[in-house]
DNA sequence: CTGGGGAAGGGGCCC
DNA sequence: GGGGCCCCTTCCCCA
């Protein structure tokens, strides 16, 4: 009896302690599921809120990047007009004094294993080419410490990419924004600074001398007699001559069908720098027309030059004119200016036309003469002479007005032509496309005519000759300077003293010396 | 400083 | 409409 009793009651302990044990496991597992779930919320709220700072972070400095980026742009307009003519050595220094904008896809490839850029470093423009070199495009103002960066990945091959905008914000380390572990969005920024260099310091030097580059594709020209070594027509052409616009391989110069390798690529680098808005993009590069322009000078005869520069060939075609469309004028051809004969007075002219006539770039230049009403026509842009558009200048020639109706416009100062051929000729005062070249010297002329009558120069061909002395000249209009000297016929007089002169030349510079009001 | 020649740039006219 | 010619202009260099 009395084992039973034992034996009950041992089974009611156990069964107790049971009860008691389940309870207590059951209550141990209610506070940590209630501490879990609480950590669990807190841990979601913030990283919800963590996402949502970084978000705004982000917003934040896509707003300062693009703000900063049009006022680069419009920085860049202003600063862009030297007044010296000197273009090429000023716009250098332009460049390097107030930095300048890359194109929005163009690709610098940095040399490998270094992390700076030095002036004189030969630089390779790589587009595309999906090597493991560095894609690194900037929106730069020196005077302003870092700016915005864009910056293509390697490998990348979105357009759009380009739009991403990272702004090196002070005091706000790229890195800190980055947890690949929680910050899953925005992977562009990811491919950030450090992958240029590894400190900011190293950055910002980076950036100032990806400006050289920038301004070196900027301020290219083709003087031939101060550079010739840049005529070398088998090798690659340097950076200088690549256009700023379009990307383009370097490789690719000596395949013709490798030109266009930009093509693909449905932006353009110019539209950042005029518009960083919604600005259309008229750039066309490579268009047939322009090809056909170039395939017809390469097969006029005029000079082997013409094709074996194929390189600078490059600079020709880069404007082209069309009648149709309503795109407005993207003055495109900077990087092609500069030439030493020109002296870059029509670039300048044309800087200048910029300056008082903004609607050059804001409106389109392809409308037809028709479509422009009289008081637009009168202010209408000067030309490179900074005569009034369609205003019968040079030198009063006698003309019959506007016999020809002048239909054609010139995409970058509005000068109006009355044919296509005509105005293709005139924009290579902008473009620096000099098609014609000598076969016996390096001399590029953008006329068949000049050419013609430059090769008297070799030829030693004098066909004006004096009727009152042995003197004989290669143009006419020496002849006719030269016998001004016979007649002492000086028909340019100073308005503000006696003196005359023989040519207006010397008009000019005498009221320069003496009646010069500064 | 002026004058003169060489040569190139730009553009209009004519065929 | 396009090519060639011509004219005007301008810059550079030199005497």
């Amino acid at each position: 009896m009395a084992n039973v009793n034992c034996t009950v009651f041992h089974t009611q302990i156990a069964s107790i302690m049971e009860v008691l044990a389940n309870a207590a496991v059951a209550e141990i597992c209610k506070v940590v599921d209630d501490d879990y779930a609480v950590f669990r919320l807190e841990i979601t709220q913030s990283q919800k809120e963590n996402r949502g700072l970084r978000r705004k972070l982000q917003l934040l400095e896509m707003k300062v990047a693009r703000e900063r980026a049009e006022r680069i742009v419009r920085e860049r307009a202003l600063a862009s007009r030297p007044s010296s003519v000197k273009i090429l050595d000023r716009y250098r220094e332009m460049a390097r004094g107030e930095g300048h904008l890359t194109g929005g896809h163009k690709s610098f490839v940095k040399p490998a294993g270094h992390n700076t850029w030095r002036d004189d470093q030969p630089i390779t423009v790589d587009e595309g080419s999906r090597t493991s070199t560095q894609h690194v495009i900037m929106i730069e103002s020196a005077d302003t410490g870092p700016g915005v960066k864009l910056e293509r990945s390697e490998g990348e091959e979105d357009p759009r990419q380009s739009r991403d905008i990272q702004t090196e914000m002070a005091g706000v380390p790229p890195v800190a924004m980055q947890d690949p572990t929680t910050a899953p969005v925005q992977p562009r920024t990811q491919h950030s600074i450090t992958e240029v260099s590894g400190t900011l310091n190293t950055v910002l030097k980076t950036e100032t001398n990806t400006l050289t580059v920038t301004h070196r594709l900027l301020h290219t020209g083709s003087d031939h007699r101060s550079d010739p070594e840049r005529l070398e027509p088998l090798g690659c052409p340097p950076a200088e001559y690549l256009p700023i616009f379009r990307q383009r391989t370097v490789h690719s110069f000596g395949d013709g069908d490798a030109l266009d390798t930009g093509g693909n690529d449905p932006s353009c680098s110019y539209a950042t720098e005029m518009d960083p808005g919604n600005m259309p993009l008229v750039l066309e590069t490579q268009t047939d027309l322009s090809r056909g322009d170039w395939n017809r000078h390469s097969s006029s005869g005029y000079s082997e030059g013409c094709l074996d520069k194929k390189g600078e060939g490059l600079v020709v075609d880069e404007v082209t004119v069309k009648v149709e469309g309503d795109v407005p004028p993207t003055w495109n051809a900077a990087n092609h200016l500069g030439d030493g004969h020109s002296r870059g007075r029509d670039f300048l002219d044309y800087r200048k036309s910029l300056e008082t006539n903004p609607d050059v770039i804001t409106h389109s230049p392809l409308h037809m003469l028709g479509d422009r009403d009289p008081e637009s026509t009168s202010r209408g842009p000067s030309d490179s002479h900074g005569h009034v558009l369609f205003d019968q200048a040079q030198g009063g020639r006698a003309t019959s007005g506007n016999s020809k109706e002048k239909r054609f416009l010139c995409m970058f100062c509005n000068k109006g032509f009355s044919c296509l051929q005509k105005v293709e000729i005139h924009q290579r005062v902008h473009t620096g496309e000099k098609p014609f070249s000598c076969t016996q010297c390096h001399m590029r002329f953008t006329q068949a005519g000049h050419l013609k009558r430059h090769q008297m120069v070799h030829t030693g061909e004098k066909p004006y000759s004096c009727t009152q002395c042995h003197m004989r000249f290669a143009q006419a209009g020496d002849l006719k300077r030269h016998r001004r000297g016979h007649t002492g016929e000086k028909p340019f007089s100073c308005p503000l003293c006696e003196n005359r002169f023989s040519e207006r030349t010397y008009l000019r510079i005498h009221q320069q010396k003496k009646h010069s009001t500064q």
